[in-house]
DNA sequence: ATTAGCACTCGATGGTCTTGAGCGCTAGAT
DNA sequence: ATCTAGCGCTCAAGACCATCGAGTGCTAAT
C-alpha cells in the first residue's frame, strides 16, 4: 500500500530536487520538461494527484505547484536519496581544518562546529562531550603554598580539569604526598562517574588508622571533582539559516533564535535516541520542537573508545540538500571522532 | 553655536524618550501634551525646525515625526540623560547571579553575556580576558609514563591553563625535577607574555654546564605554553535584537548576525579606545562598523589587578534606553573586575 | 493509458482613491 | 518679540479593484 509505482518515485523525487533548488512550488510542466517531452503535463499531474492522496506533496495554495510534505522527504531521504558519499573536496577541507593540533577542548569544538555550519551552509551544532563516562588516568594535587591546592584530573583521552580549591588547615608535604599515592592507587583507572559513590563508600567502613587520611582525601576530592555540567553545546553560523528565502519572515526567525538559544532544548535534539548509531535524519515535525517545524536536524553521535560522549549535527531549513549535509555529518563524526581519540 | 536654548533641550529631550519608547517618529502635538496645553503645536513645530537644521532630530519623510539623529541621541547621552544609577533590583539580581561559585572561566564568561542580555533585553558581550598580561604564580610539570608530559601554567590570578605534551626522548624524574625547580625559580613573578623572549634570551648566552637543562626547559615551554589565542568572546541574547520591530527587516537582521558571527570585528568594536576608562557609548555610525549603523554599543573595559584584561558590553538598535544600559554596563563590569580578582 | 483542451481558482502585481497624520507658513493676538 | 490659530500641502498606509498568469482538475477524444 505504501509502495509507490516507480514513475510516482521518479515525480516525487524531481518535486523535492527542484524545490530544493529553486524555492518554487513545482509545476506540471517544469517535471514534464524533465522528460524531453515523452510525457505532457496532463500526465504528471495524474501522477501527482496520487501523490497528493498519499500525502507525499502538498500544494501551499490551490493554484500553485507542489511542495514535497515531511512524509515525502522521509521517503526521499529512505528510498531515492543517492548513496550519502562525501565529496573529495569536502573530505579535504575537512582534514585541513583539523590538521594543525587544536590545544583546546572548547576551541576544537568550536571549530567542528563551524566546519560543519561552513560546508553545510546551515548552522553547525556540537554538543560537549560528557566527560563522566572517561577514565581517570591520573590525579595531581600540588601545594600553591599557604592553604591553597592545585588539583588536576587527568583522564585517559587527554581531557584535563583542573581545579584551585581552599583548605581549612594546612596539610603537611608528607600527607599530602601520601593521600596523592592513596587517590592515585585507588581510583586510577576508574569511570569518572563512579568515583564520587566509590570513595563515599570507602569512607564508611574506614574506621582504622587510615581514616584521617581518607577524610582529607574525601573532601579534597569533593571540592575538587569536575562538576557534572548542564550539556553545553557550540552553535555556528545560525546566519546561514536566516539567509534561506523561507526566513524573510520575521516571525519564523524569531522563533528559531529563541530555540538556538535554549541550548537544552536543542541538545536532546542533536542527541536523540540514544541507541541507534549513524546519521539520523529528524524532518520537519518529526523532532517534536514545535517552533521549528519547518527545520530538519541531521545528528549524528562521536565516540571516544567506542563511548558515545556527545553529538555533532546541522540545522537549517527542511527544504535542504539532505544528501550532501548527511555525508558531511556523516563524515565530521567520524573524523571528530578520531582526533578526539588521538588527542593526547 | 552648539548651544541649544532651554526649551529646545526639552523638546529634544522629551522626543528621544517618546520615541525610544514608542518607536513611532514623535509629531508636534505629542510633544505639546507634554506641556500640559501651555504650549501650542505651532511653537514646538518651530523649536522642532531649529533642532532639524542643526541636525538633531530628521524626519524619515516629509508628513512624519521627527526621530533623533545620531547627533540628538549623542546630544541625549551627554547632556540631558539623568545620571545612570543602577537600579536597586538590578544589582540584586546580578549579585544573586554572581553567588556561587563557578569553577570554571569560560562558564563565568558566558553567564556574564548572559546577565548582560537578560537585563537590558539586547545582546550582551563579552571579552575573554587576555592573560597574557597576567603574572606567572607556578608552573608545574607532571610525568604521565613514557614520553608524555602534562605542563600546567597557573598565573597568579588563579587561571590555569594545562597542556599535555609529547617529548622525543623520556626524561628521568631527576632531570624533571632540575628543570621544574629551575622554571620555577627563573620565571615565577614574570608577566606571562614576556617569558617567551626572555627564555630564548636566556638561552642564547647559555654555553655553560646548564646548556642541555636549558634546551629541554625550552622545548617544554615552547611545546605547553598558553597560545595567544584571537581573541574570543561570548554572545548571549542575539535573540533579543531580533525582536525589536526595527528588526523586521530581513535585509536588516541579516547584516547584523553577519557581524555578530565574524567575532574578530566585534571584539575591536567592544574593547573601543583602550586608553579610556569607564563605560563607553558609540551610537550609531561612530563605531564605524557600516553594516550595523543603526545600532548603538554600549561597553567597559574590566580590569585584573588594575590591568584592563577585556572589555563586556551590551549591542542594540540605536534606539535604546541609553540609561538603563550604561548603568548596567557599567555595574556589571565592575562586579565582574571583582569576581575575577576574587577568583582564586 | 495518454493527452489536448477548456474552465476555474487564486496569488501577485499594479493602479486609483481616500484617509489621516503631520508639517510649514502666514497673519493676527498677546 | 513671542506665541498661536488656521489653512493648504505632502505623503504613507490602507482599501478596493482590475488584470495577468501559473497551475490545476476534469472531460472527451486518441
Amino acid at each position: 500500500m505504501d509502495e509507490l509505482k516507480e514513475r510516482q518515485k521518479q515525480v516525487l523525487q524531481i518535486i523535492v530536487n527542484t524545490y530544493v533548488k529553486t524555492v518554487n512550488p513545482v509545476g506540471s510542466r517544469v517535471i514534464a520538461k524533465h522528460y524531453h517531452d515523452e510525457l505532457s503535463p496532463a500526465t504528471i499531474r495524474n501522477e501527482m494527484h496520487g501523490l497528493e492522496e498519499r500525502d507525499y506533496i502538498a500544494q501551499p495554495h490551490i493554484s500553485a505547484g507542489r511542495v514535497p510534505t515531511d512524509k515525502g522527504y522521509r521517503y526521499y531521504v529512505d528510498h531515492l536519496m543517492p548513496e550519502p558519499k562525501v565529496a573529495p573536496h569536502v573530505a579535504a577541507l575537512v582534514a585541513r581544518e583539523y590538521r594543525d593540533r587544536i590545544d583546546n577542548l572548547e576551541t576544537l569544538i568550536e571549530r567542528t562546529s563551524q566546519i560543519l555550519s561552513s560546508l553545510s551552509e546551515q548552522a553547525g551544532l556540537v554538543v560537549f562531550p560528557t566527560f563522566e563516562e572517561l577514565v581517570l588516568k591520573h590525579v595531581e594535587i600540588t601545594s600553591l603554598g599557604g592553604r591553597q591546592l592545585l588539583v588536576v584530573w587527568i583522564s585517559d583521552k587527554g581531557w584535563v580539569q583542573s581545579q584551585v580549591i581552599d583548605l581549612e588547615e594546612t596539610i603537611p608535604a608528607g600527607e599530602l604526598a601520601r593521600i596523592s599515592r592513596f587517590l592515585n592507587q585507588e581510583l586510577a583507572g576508574m569511570v569518572l562517574e563512579q568515583i564520587q559513590p566509590y570513595l563515599a563508600a570507602q569512607l564508611k567502613q574506614a574506621q582504622d588508622s587510615l581514616h584521617t587520611l581518607c577524610r582529607m582525601a574525601q573532601t579534597i576530592v569533593c571540592e575538587s571533582f569536575p562538576k557534572m555540567k548542564p550539556r553545553r553545546m557550540a552553535i555556528e553560523g545560525s546566519r546561514y539559516v536566516l539567509d534561506q528565502p523561507e526566513f524573510q519572515d520575521w516571525e519564523k526567525s524569531r522563533r528559531l533564535f529563541k530555540v538556538l538559544e535554549t541550548k537544552d532544548k536543542l541538545s536532546n535534539l542533536v542527541c536523540g535516541d540514544s541507541e541507534r548509531a549513524g546519521v539520523q535524519v529528524q524532518i520537519g515535525i518529526e523532532h517534536h520542537c514545535e517552533e521549528i517545524w519547518d527545520c530538519s536536524v541531521v545528528a549524528a553521535q562521536y565516540q571516544i573508545n567506542q563511548r558515545t560522549v556527545g553529538a555533532v549535527g546541522v540545522l537549517g531549513p527542511r527544504r535542504m540538500q539532505y544528501e550532501r549535509v548527511v555525508s558531511l555529518v556523516d563524515y565530521v563524526s567520524r573524523r571528530f571522532s578520531e582526533v578526539l581519540e588521538q588527542w593526547v
